[in-house]
RNA sequence: GGCCUCAUCGUCUAACGGUUAGGACACCAGGUUCUCAUCCUGGAAAUCGGGGUUCGAUUCCCCGUGGGGCUGCCA
């Protein structure tokens, strides 16, 4: 099984063509075939320079790794395998032989119409509340005629010779049968004028020359698809399988567009989303595996994945659940792992963090806390910084704290911190001890644990009392609940 | 306008003739030996409409309606 990804390299990689790559590489993974990746830039206006560069490495990064095709290898593009070119604009001799005989055939033929003429037309046509299609005007060219004006310097496009009289039934792997009649299919332009061939000729000769068994693409292909059979048929080459893939949408259910939502992959790469997190989050949006699994690594998708549980209709690409995902993939990392991701983000603001010993003990309370990585300097911050809390903090009125009660609770806290030594500084003895004053019956837990937290942090929200109490150490914890009391006066 | 296509909670979706129409996200309410987060429990929330077929339709058929895609010498 060979599938491939063919975008244009037009800049960056969109999130739809991401999923459609996904898609199209679980196909190629799970069948143990090749997965390849093709440029197509037939359209030398559009074509960006270093866009290829840039959709192979969000490719990579998503962690989809195309085995032939375009790759790029010590940050030049190169390709690979036997195919090859695999960069369309590196072809043209192979479309131009193609289209000749396809000219031969009778199946194609020269057209001569000015674009002024082509737009005069089409107008005509939708103010005649009629289909617009070419009308034919050059195919009544005899071979003299056309080799005249070719001599006059005219530089005609090839057009593709529909049948009118027939009709062209397509199988496709989601939406089963698909008719079209050939009354309805225009003339499609297969070479321009400058040579180059359009996306329809361009897409069929390579996908046969490739070998490609099985064409997933987006929906918006569905409508050319007939053109793209009868061409395989005039070249006497058998078709791959086709799969189109539903559309993302935008809220109001359009296609989804630049407009209205952020498109491009890399976009959520530096937003700091997890390759994981925005793969699985994509394979989700017109796929389900039937179970209630939500979480999926990419090995599971491969494995569990199936073109029949492909949905047929489109769907809105809504961000929100997207971030639950994150946060799912974002636990699921090693904590020492998780650990070193952060550390240098964490450094670049406190850089004590370099070499802390500690670290680790650190990261462990706010990996839960946490969506995204960025997020790790703030929520860390108060180990680094003195925190410099208020009588208004250290009390609470819901915890049943009073400031009043304040330089009695604090004393009670560092006594009983106090109480426990070096060695046993740890959140589970902090706890028992704590709990035992409790059970003596004059406070209640939180009556101690909440101001003990504040004066450890300085924040009214952070990791727990105690746990902050481990990850600081004895002295430094102590340290804390000093400076507290002695706000008090 | 023409051609193609789609249609279950707000969103992503399950149910391939028989279910109190299920799950997830988001939302709301509780709980989880201290806050926040995590986590757990519960709640509200959907079959576009009309005809058929059938003992029985979310499911099959037809007609509407609504949405989408295409309709370029773009892909």
């Amino acid at each position: 099984m060979r599938t491939r990804f063919a975008p244009s390299p037009t800049g960056f990689l969109h999130v739809g063509g991401l999923r459609t790559a996904l898609y199209s590489y679980l196909v190629a993974k799970q069948n143990k075939g090749k997965f390849l990746l093709r440029i197509e830039d037939t359209d030398q206006e559009r074509s960006v320079p270093g866009a290829i560069e840039n959709i192979v490495n969000t490719l990579h990064w998503a962690g989809i790794h195309p085995e032939e095709g375009v790759m790029v290898k010590n940050g030049v593009v190169v390709q690979e395998g036997s195919h090859g070119p695999y960069i369309q604009s590196e072809r043209l001799e192979l479309y131009r032989k193609y289209g000749e005989e396809l000219l031969k055939s009778g199946n194609a033929y020269h057209c001569f119409c000015s674009p002024e003429r082509l737009e005069r037309m089409r107008n005509d046509q939708q103010a005649r509340k009629v289909a617009p299609m070419y009308d034919r005007h050059c195919l009544s060219l005899t071979p003299e005629q056309v080799k005249e004006k070719i001599a006059n310097g005219e530089r005609p496009v090839l057009r593709m010779k529909i049948p009118r009289d027939e009709a062209v039934a397509l199988d496709d792997e989601i939406r089963g049968t698909v008719v079209f009649q050939g009354i309805t299919i225009d003339d499609q332009v297969l070479l321009k004028s400058d040579g180059f061939p359009t996306y329809h000729l361009a897409n069929v000769v390579d996908d046969h020359l490739m070998d490609i068994d099985m064409v997933l693409r987006g929906e918006e292909w569905l409508s050319s698809t007939p053109k793209h059979l009868l061409l395989f048929r005039y070249l006497g080459w058998k078709h791959p399988r086709y799969a189109h893939v539903p559309l993302l949408l935008n809220k109001d259910r359009t296609k989804l567009s630049k407009r209205q939502n952020d498109v491009a992959a890399e976009h959520y790469r530096e937003k700091g989303y997890l390759p994981e997190a925005l793969v699985n989050f994509l394979a989700l949006l017109g796929w389900n595996p039937g179970t209630t699994q939500e979480i999926f690594s990419l090995d599971e998708l491969i494995e569990q994945f199936s073109l029949e549980r492909v949905q047929k209709a489109g769907a809105v690409f809504d961000l929100t659940k997207l971030d639950w995902v994150q946060g799912q993939w974002m636990r699921k990392i090693p904590l020492a792992e998780f650990a070193e991701r952060i550390r240098p983000l964490v450094a670049v603001k406190f850089s004590q963090a370099s070499n802390d010993r500690d670290f680790e003990t650190k990261a462990a309370l706010v990996q839960e806390r946490i969506t995204f990585f960025n997020e790790a300097p703030e929520m860390l911050s108060f180990f680094y910084d003195k925190p410099k809390p208020t009588p208004v903090l250290l009390a609470n009125e819901k915890q049943k704290v009073k400031q009043e009660d304040l330089p009695e609770i604090l004393d009670t806290v560092i006594a009983l911190c106090e109480g426990v030594p070096e060695k046993e500084w740890k959140k589970e003895t902090l706890l028992e001890t704590v709990k035992a004053k409790v059970g003596e019956g004059t406070w209640k837990l939180g009556q101690l644990l909440w101001p003990m937290r504040a004066a450890l942090t300085g924040l009214p929200y952070s990791p727990g009392a105690v746990e902050v109490a481990e990850a600081l150490g004895r002295e430094e914890s102590l340290e804390r609940l000093a400076t507290a009391r002695s706000i008090l006066g």
